[in-house]
DNA sequence: CAATGACGTTCCACAAGTGACATGTCAACC
DNA sequence: GGTTGACATGTCACTTGTGGAACGTCATTG
């Protein structure tokens, strides 16, 4: 349950209001943690009752402002220091790898040009994104780069390991199984 | 709902019941999508009754055998060749790394440096796989090796990009934030 | 023969995420 | 003065995944 730590994380440098932060969500963590306005909106009911916020102002338009309190800054630096394994992460797009056989060889090479295609793509809009961004040397800077960069390498990764397997399947002699 | 689908793939081979598929999710397929019994009897129902399998057979202490059938062969194919571009993956690591500076900075450092022992240790863990199994040019190797390169190469490009955030840090001049 | 462990299924409560819908306010502009 | 669009919240139904409990069978082995 990482959306209530997205939420405290973006409390924790100012107070907002759901609509602020659902707007953050789908700008700067869009690309990392996706959120959806029932939850959002959800989740603040929940970290207010649970004491990790407060309801500080109440503007016009039914518009609540919420405000970290201080056990809920402590909840954020112990979420942030406690650092889990990371879990396994599910991939549709392995697990047609691991059924490549069940597609004509055909099928499959298309498939895996169009995986290293999706890949080439999302490098191009990261870098969009980040050529649109003004960088400074701020924190918010310097962590958004970080995670950028994060993207921009496992992009690369996924290009060039599809190409790979495509070698793979054209010299490892992987046929036309029938389905 | 990809479930649904590692169950065809494996059924597409042979029939199974649903111990056999739960061993084989916990074997193979564990790194690309892992499942639980709950999960995995549910579905079978499921499958069933919308027509993709069929009981075969009915074995000693309740066993039934799965067997796929034309429609759920279809299914399986069409699922195969249509390539969705890849949804957005929730990253909770990089959600940590966006708030980067709600730690001091010595938290920080050891937060990314645990993240790249973690996926050191993944390499590892994916190493001994890689030599624990037999490999021949079975299509199921050909396809199992390729899936396992992909994850053998986002461990590298982790444990690369962990080092090169830390230096980022040093450099950078993130200082301590207080929270 | 009794215990153990592998085999095998089913059900339930809960958490988390998706998508759509419903409702309403306020400011700006034509 | 009416329309439009940004602001703003709330709720519901549904799907997917997690974790655990409960129940029973069969073969082996001490």
């Amino acid at each position: 349950m990482s959306l209530r730590h997205a939420l405290l994380g973006l409390l924790s440098y100012r107070p907002a209001s759901g609509y602020d932060l659902l707007k953050a969500f789908e700008t700067s963590l869009a690309n990392v943690w996706p959120a959806t306005q029932s939850q959002v909106y959800g989740e603040l009911g929940r970290l207010t009752d649970a004491g990790l916020l407060e309801v500080s102002a109440e503007g016009p338009r039914g518009r609540k402002e919420y405000t970290i309190t201080g056990t809920g800054r402590g909840e954020l630096h112990t979420w942030l220091v406690s650092a889990e394994p990371t879990r396994v992460t599910r991939s549709d797009m392995l697990l047609r790898v691991f059924f490549l056989d069940r597609m004509t060889a055909e099928e499959g090479r298309a498939y895996l040009a169009r995986q290293r295609d999706f890949a080439a793509a999302r490098a191009e809009h990261l870098r969009a994104l980040e050529a649109s961004i003004e960088w400074d040397d701020s924190p918010l800077s310097t962590q958004g780069r970080i995670a950028l960069e994060y993207g921009l390498r496992l992009s690369t990764v996924q290009t060039d390991w599809a190409d790979w397997a495509l070698e793979q399947l054209a010299t490892g002699g992987a046929g036309d199984q029938p389905r």
